[in-house]
DNA sequence: CCGCATCCTACACGATACTG
DNA sequence: CAGTATCGTGTAGGATGCGG
């Protein structure tokens, strides 16, 4: 099939963005890069992130096998999130954010 | 310490999402690596997007510097859109994207 | 052909309070 | 600590029509 296909159905863009878009999930991913956190970590190291979203976005992540959560059913309660494998092929993409980003703040100071 | 800092306020995945977040932009610019492109060939190659919407991404996409718009000033009107340098430094990014959804689909058939 | 102006709706996101 | 439940709002995104 031709080109135009590209944009349309299967297209990799469209497949990320319902995966990873909105405000919030490549920021929880980037959090879980180096270990395996609690909710309140995640909480603390995402400023501005309400409860509310961050529990309804690991939700998401869980439920798209990109997260692992882990509960330990101890009291108080323990719950442990952590990157599965599929989350972990985020990482690439995190790191061509920020080269991004950087190649555009210093395209900022060229002008 | 959990890297806090990273996640604040020159967060690199933060300034991206500003930039290229929300549904549209990155198809857009992804249409325009082969080729310039006038607007109704970028309406044509691209399935469901509205023309308000193609034209009001295109214009923040102008605004922010990653894409260029020449008016030939000719009639009937002839305007071509292309990218800038810093337009094309998105080209990592939709590469990475498209890794990721290609590694994700393949996860999903070994389950 | 290219673009703008309205009007409208849906949902992402937020604030707050409460439970095991 | 880790969650639910509820209610409220801003804005991204869509439909339609007009104009240079």
């Amino acid at each position: 099939m031709i080109e135009k296909v590209y944009v349309t159905n299967r297209c990799p863009i469209r497949t990320t963005l319902e995966l990873t878009g909105g405000k919030w999930k490549l920021l929880i991913l980037s959090q879980l890069f180096q270990k395996s956190l609690r909710l309140s970590e995640l909480k603390a190291s995402i400023p501005d992130i309400s409860e509310k979203m961050l529990i309804q976005e690991l939700k998401t992540l869980v439920e798209s096998g990109m997260v692992l959560r882990t509960n330990y059913g101890e009291v108080p309660p323990r719950v442990v999130y952590s990157l599965t494998r599929v989350g972990e092929a985020t990482k690439p993409l995190i790191a061509a954010m920020k080269d991004f980003a950087e190649a555009y703040e210093q395209q900022l100071k060229e002008r």
